[in-house]
DNA sequence: CTAAAAAGTTTAATAAAAGAAAAAATGTTT
DNA sequence: AAACATTTTTTCTTTTATTAAACTTTTTAG
């Protein structure tokens, strides 16, 4: 039931934030009597009022909304000077790619770093995969050239999108640039069921 | 204003799909005058009846309470400057989390940055869930600690790892300590089949 | 352990939203 | 442009949320 668990998560942020019901009751211009009854579900507050407790909360009305997240030796390392170059089919773009991980066992997050050098004139090609795909910049400037549009990003930006459109990546700046990439492979996921 | 924006958002996805008001109260169970009201922002609707409308129009509630719709460019780039903070419930343990995308299509990847403050005092929580984690350290010192092991991890190393034994992520150093972490949700992948 | 204080819940009166149906507006056909 | 049909808005009554204050429970202090 959806507002049980608005309820709940009212309830456990203000006792995360250590406020009691007064508190917010002044943070929000409503009375304690009814933020009592919200957080026992036992009214349907309209929109107007739930945004004035997320405001009093300080955090973004969509919290309330969002779906609830679930909650031998099983993992791999990859030190930084470790990271193994990895050739991927097809690639002779020229940047390089690192795989960081070394799984065997089967595993849906592809995990590289890509290194593009600076580059003189555009490359043409344009490469697209179903699956899934994110992307962080993690030194220097790039483009993602995305369909017909180019995004521009610098350290620290990301991008997350469907790799079914034909994209790019390349260098936009004058100094080498990187950036982590997160692939998930669309027949990976089909063969886990 | 925030109930304007969501009145003009049913009224558009209910013109879209070609529905009247009637349909609409006969789809949710709601007086046509009620949603003509809601429509026109006459009336604050208690979230009962905006998620009977939600059902209605055969969209996620959330929807109404998006920032932008940037979902359908098949793409969300995130900006160093605008990530956002996320509260993820049961939470407590300092640490922060910026989500690294804003998609609301079904997605696999769940990126995050992670900032550990630096602690005085060990926690003892450690939190398992079923699916798939990577972990990227961008900045300082940390140590993840995984069932009865405690690896320690400096800037540049990664680990990919099972996440349903019990782990948890800390500081270990002097300083702040961030890394970029990817999840993939056990359920989401289930859904997907 | 008891008293006082703080936090939370319930009660009774008021304000606002929801349902049903009438009125107005919009669109179509002739 | 009139008459009809459809969609939307408004009106009136009923139901529900909200406030302020009384009440109960839990926590703190002596």
């Amino acid at each position: 039931m959806l507002e049980k668990k608005i309820a709940d998560k009212i309830h456990e942020i203000r006792k995360n934030k250590g406020l009691t019901l007064a508190q917010l009751g002044d943070a929000t211009g409503l009375s304690k009597g009814l933020l009592s009854r919200i957080e026992n579900n036992q009214v349907s507050p309209p929109i107007a009022t739930l945004s004035k407790i997320a405001r009093g909360l300080e955090v973004p009305i969509g919290i309330f909304f969002e779906e609830d997240e679930t909650d031998r030796e099983g993992y791999a390392v990859t030190y930084k000077n470790d990271r193994k170059q990895v050739i991927r089919r097809g690639t002779k773009t020229g940047f390089t790619y690192y795989s960081l991980t070394s799984l065997k066992s089967r595993h849906f997050i592809e995990p590289f770093i890509i290194r593009y050098p600076v580059i003189e004139k555009e490359p043409n090609k344009l490469f697209d995969h179903p699956g899934e795909e994110f992307l962080l910049v993690l030194k220097g400037e790039m483009d993602l050239v995305y369909g017909k549009k180019k995004i521009r990003l610098k350290a620290g930006d990301a991008i997350h999108f469907d790799p079914s459109t034909p994209h790019r990546g390349q260098n936009a700046g004058k100094e080498e640039s990187e950036c982590l990439v997160i692939v998930i492979d669309e027949d990976t996921l089909k063969a886990k069921s």
